[in-house]
Formats: C-alpha cells, structure tokens, sequence
DNA sequence: CGACTCAATGACATCGATGTCAATCGTCGT
DNA sequence: ACGACGATTGACATCGATGTCATTGAGTCG
C-alpha cells in the first residue's frame, strides 16, 4: 500500500505538500497540485486513517452496539425488526457527517457488551449506541469518559441519555382515531404484563377513552400474550371468546401486535365472524409484510423505530461535540397511525377522519 | 485517554516492558507484572490500535458492503431477508477470529459503493464482501489488489471469488418430496422472469421431476409473479384459474415465495377451496413469519444464507491467510425443505419420509 | 573463579500523517 | 533598488505501540 512518502518521492516534493493537497488545508501551486495529485492516482495512494488518527485523536468511529443482526435470525423475528430500523436511523445520520460505523453484535447475549465496549475502545470510538431489541430498561457498568454513550429503545436507572418509543401515545392515537370512527365498545388484548410497553399502551388506551368521555370497561381488556409459542395460542382463543361472550361485546378489537393480529383473523375466521363487517380488528407495529398482505389489510400503529435511531445519532453528535447538555429524561418518540381496511366505519354519515 | 507511557511510568517501568505484560509476548517478572496490572487497571488503559495498526499493518477488520440495514425500512420487506442473513453468518465466523466486522451500507444505491471501498481502504480493512439482496449477477470496478474481495448471493463475469445459493436444487429437493407424497400433478407459479433465480429454480423443479419419471406439462408452470404490487395480484389469481381450470388440475401448487402462497391461501378461500384437503401449497424462503404462522403452517424451502455468509466469511479468511487458491467457479450452497401441514399426502399407506 | 547462558528489561528507531515553524521566492510600494 | 509581504514549500517533531538490539544480573559449568 503506497505512503504519503510515495507519493512524495513521485511527485518529487514534499510529503508535507501531498497533505496538503490530499486535506486542501493550505494554498498550493497549480503546477505541483497537478503532479502531486497524478501520482496519487498512479499509486492509487489511500491515506491510511491510523496514521491520521494518531496525530488527531478523531477516529471518525461511531460504535453501534445491537443484537439486531444476530437475532432476526435465531428467533425467526416475530416482532418485526425494531433494532434494525433504529441502526438504519443511525447510519443515516452518521453517513451525513462522513463518520464510519462499527457495528458490533451481542448475538443475544448481553455479557458480551464490556468486551464489545473494550474493543470499540481500542478503536477509539467517538461514541456509543446501544440498541435494545424491544422497549426496556437495562444496567450497564459504567462507561469510561470522553466516550458518550446514548441508549435507544431502552433505558437505565442512572439517567445515560436515552432515546425511547412513546407506547402510551401511539395507543392513544390509534384508539382515538378508532373513537372518530364511531366505535365506543374497544376490545385490546394486550401483550405480555412483563413487557415494559404493555402497561404504557393501556395507559394510552385510557386515555383515549376517556378524553373521548367513553367509560372504561375493565372486561374488555385482556392482558398477558406471551410471543412464545405453546400456550398463548389458547390463551388467545379464551380470551377471545370471553370478549365474545360478554352482553355488550366489542365492535373492534385491539392487538398487542400484528403478528397477534394476523392469529386473531384466522380465530375469528373460525368463528364464522367476518373481518371487518362484524368485529373491526386493530394491530401494532406496522409490521407490513402481515399488515399490507393481510385480508382485509390492517389498521395499525407503527413506533417511530427509523427516528428514532435518527434522534439517537443527532443526540450523540451533540454530546460528542458538547454543544448540548444530556437530557436529563428519555427523549419521547411519538409514532403514527396506519389506516386500512381492517377497521369499519360506525358512523360513514358523519364526517370522520381518513387518511394513512 | 492513558497511553502506554503513562503506564509505564505509574508503574515504574519502560514502556515496552507494558508492551510485553499486555500481548504476553516475552517473559515478565513476577513482580513486574503485577505492578503493570495494576497500573494498568488504575489508569483504564486500552491499547490504541490506531497505534498497534501502524506498526503491524494489520487493521484486524473485515469490510461488509451490504444494503440490508437501509433496504428493510423502505422497501417494507416483502422479501423476508436474506442480505441480513448473510452478514449475521459471516458475523459469526468474523467474531470467532476476534476480527471486527465493518459494515457499510449502501443505502440501496450501487452508485456508492467505490465510495464506500474508499473509506474501507483508508481504514486498511484486511479483506471485503459484497453481500447482495437477491441471487444476481454484478460488476465492479476492479477492487485494489492487497484486499481480497468476496461476492455473497451475487457473482460477476470476471471470476471473482462468490458464494451463490443454490436455488436449483433447493426446488428441486422440494420437489422430490412432493412427489414422495404421492403429488404427480405439480404447478408451480414462478416469480419474475427477470430474476436469476427463476430459471434455475424452474430448472431444479424439471429435474425432479425427470428423476422421478414424470412427464413436464408447460401448462403447470406459469412465470412472471412480480413482487411490485398492483397487476401482479390481478396475475397471480388469472393464473390460478387457468391452472384450475385444466382439465386434469394440479394437486399441489409450488410459489415463487411465501408471500405470494400467503396470497394463494387467500385466493384459494375465495374460490372456496380448502388448503391442504383440496390443494396443496409450497413456498419459497422459509420466511417464517408467514410460513408458520399461516394456518395450515407452510411448507417451503431455505436457501441457506447464513451458511452462505459463514462460507463467504471462511472463504475471505482462507483468501486473505493465501491457505487456498481462490475458486474459479462461484460456491455454490444447498438449502433445506422445511415440511409443514401445507401439504397432504396422497399415499398416507404407501410409507413416505417425513419431518423437517 | 571466570567464561557462559538465559531470563528480564530498556533504549531506540519505526510505522504514516500532520502541526509547527522556518525558508524561499516573486512582487509590490516607495 | 531595498525591505515588506504573501504565497509556496520543506524540515522536523510528534502521536502510541512494538520490533530489534543491547544491557544487566543471576545462576551454571568446568
């Protein structure tokens, strides 16, 4: 691999003079620009970034901690990729700042993240982003300074700056725009209790009702599907046939998920009770492979997932170049409602809102 | 950050005397060591490899240049995929090396990945793989010598080292296993044309066929599902009728991919027609959210992309050690049927294999 | 007891790029 | 014609780790 030297000697000047005309940070005459920058091509002359990062101590290196790539394919990704998105939200910005990143993967096991850290280290990255597969809290030892770290789709207990989905507010909006659709009796079948978003997405739930002044009917939430499989095929249908079964019982029913979604087209098939004429069905994530492809497609929420790994970066850039304070909460990322066919219209003579 | 200086002189010793505790490379005094141990864990020492690289000219980095992270968000994914797969293979065996994996993204634009060879080079990755998004064909400016290059699930005129899946026999073994079901009457509804895959796949499904000494009826096979929405719906169901209205209609049904089976299940209810008990139905890919999810569960082929990225991975490694000469031809690698309840057996007396 | 061996350690140069400072050259004003 | 000034250019030191070679000292053998 050619050297600055090589190219010194070709050229016949300086090395110092090939700096300058490889950085364009100093005035250099017409004629040697010309010969300095004909023997780069000739030696196909790389500047090597050790070199440059010895000198000045940039390393041009975001460090992305994630599982994202090691678990889409064990766990066959029931859940739509969050982590994914969010590194893709990263790359964008970092790719704007004609930064690099190393990408480094847990493969699902979180005791590798202080080697993981020791070898970002060696490598002198200029910050961290650890990606968390799903919406939770987590505890880190503590990182050494002069590297920021940023969290996203997670958070700790000792206030690291962090970048989290807003569960309670898509839910909100998603329920509030099933309300403007005429729909007053709103089923949900939550997900997993221990999932950090399940108790947010009810509150969000809440909240739509009662800004809307429905009354909340605790009969018609059921809590507690578990991603793994087994059981919660059968929790889903009992659950399903209690909301069934009650005197008043839902015109729409919310899901934890789209892949839940897609079950509860298939138990409600069985049932012999049509989608969307009879009961509405409602998902979440966006997951489009089953959302679009679904019939009749789904109406759904999708999390902020790209902006978010967006805000991560923007929120690491500015720690790294300390123009901003850490935030002292986790950064709040709303989402947004996709409209499909999956959800009938109550009222289709007063005017509501459509749209996706 | 602590440098090897410091160091040395909190632990009262020459540098290279640290030099040699931390890469265990000569015999060190008992009490010597201890005493760098210490310093170096007071300090947070880590070796800068910025520094280590100068010396060695050994980067300890691989390059991946992929649009997998970028793609999946935009295109929505209807693809399942396999890009990701593949880094996720070659991952693991870059991990095990205690190699550190750069990736690139290319943003789903050909256009930068000179830039993106580039910026690898300045970092003086020890070695590069392209990993493509679906079986193709490519060609790239020729990558400076000194850094080797693989092509995964791509391959190019110019006989560089590649690792291809192979759909031939993928479809094939699947459709050897039909057959041993008792299917003789095989359709099979390709994707696009365009699409390397389709021939070779088209080939595997004739070879199974001639090996089991049934006759090929063009009539079964109708080519040209495009996975661009609009007509190809409209042409997915005008195909299913002509297939359905031959004279001696097809038991099963083979699909380009698991979406468009997803697809045939729908269309197949519409017209009234039960799944597997009427006609069955395979796929293509194992995308597993579809394939088990589905009701009845899909049975379908894996093209085996993270073996293909653990082979490219170990192909680099054997290219960049110079162990072995590169293969002139591309690499080619087998899949796996995935049998589920898509399928009925029509000779459940006759013994046949089962599982998956 | 002296030559010799081997373990342990340090001095120094080196990798490639660049910041600092100094040198050179032509031009301009007076 | 002389000093000043700005535009170009180069010499040299430096970043941090490590390969090479020299040095020290303790123990061994004859």
């Amino acid at each position: 691999m050619a050297t600055i030297y090589d190219v010194a000697k070709v050229a016949g000047v300086s090395p110092k003079t090939v700096s300058r005309v490889v950085n364009g940070d100093a005035p250099v005459g017409e004629k040697t620009r010309a010969k300095v920058e004909a023997a780069i091509r000739s030696l196909e002359y790389v500047p090597s970034s050790a070199a440059r990062m010895m000198r000045s101590n940039r390393s041009g290196l975001i460090g992305v901690i994630t599982g994202a790539i090691a678990r889409t394919a064990e766990l066959s990704d029931p859940k739509g990729l969050p982590d994914l998105f969010i590194v893709q939200g990263i790359q964008q910005i970092i790719a704007q700042q004609d930064l690099t990143l190393m990408i480094a993967d847990t493969g699902g096991s979180f005791e590798k993240v202080p080697s993981l850290i020791r070898t970002f280290q060696q490598y002198r990255v200029e910050g961290l982003i650890y990606v968390a597969d799903y919406h939770k809290q987590v505890a880190f030892d503590p990182v050494p300074q002069g590297c920021p770290l940023v969290l996203a789709n997670c958070y700790d207990a000792s206030g690291t700056p962090a970048v989290v989905p807003d569960d309670q507010s898509c839910q909100k909006s998603l329920v509030e725009r099933l309300i403007a659709h005429g729909h007053r009796r709103i089923g949900y079948l939550t997900l997993d209790q221990d999932m950090l978003a399940t108790p947010l997405r009810v509150a969000g739930y809440r909240d739509a009702l009662q800004a809307a002044g429905v009354e909340f009917d605790p009969e018609l939430v059921a809590t507690g599907y578990k991603m793994t499989d087994g059981p919660s095929h059968e929790w889903l249908g009992a659950a399903l046939d209690r909301m069934l079964a009650l005197p008043n019982r839902p015109s729409v029913i919310c899901c934890g998920n789209d892949e839940m979604a897609m079950r509860l087209y298939g138990l409600l098939r069985t049932r012999g009770i049509r989608v969307p004429e009879e009961i509405s069905v409602a998902g979440f994530d966006n997951y489009r492979t089953i959302a679009e492809t679904l019939y009749p497609s789904l109406s759904t929420v999708e999390l902020p997932y790209a902006e978010m790994g967006r805000r991560s970066a923007e929120l690491l850039l500015s720690l790294i170049s300390e123009e901003a304070p850490p935030p002292h909460d986790p950064v709040r990322v709303p989402g947004g409602v996709f409209w499909r066919s999956s959800v009938i219209d109550l009222e289709p003579d007063r005017q509501t809102s459509k749209g996706g």
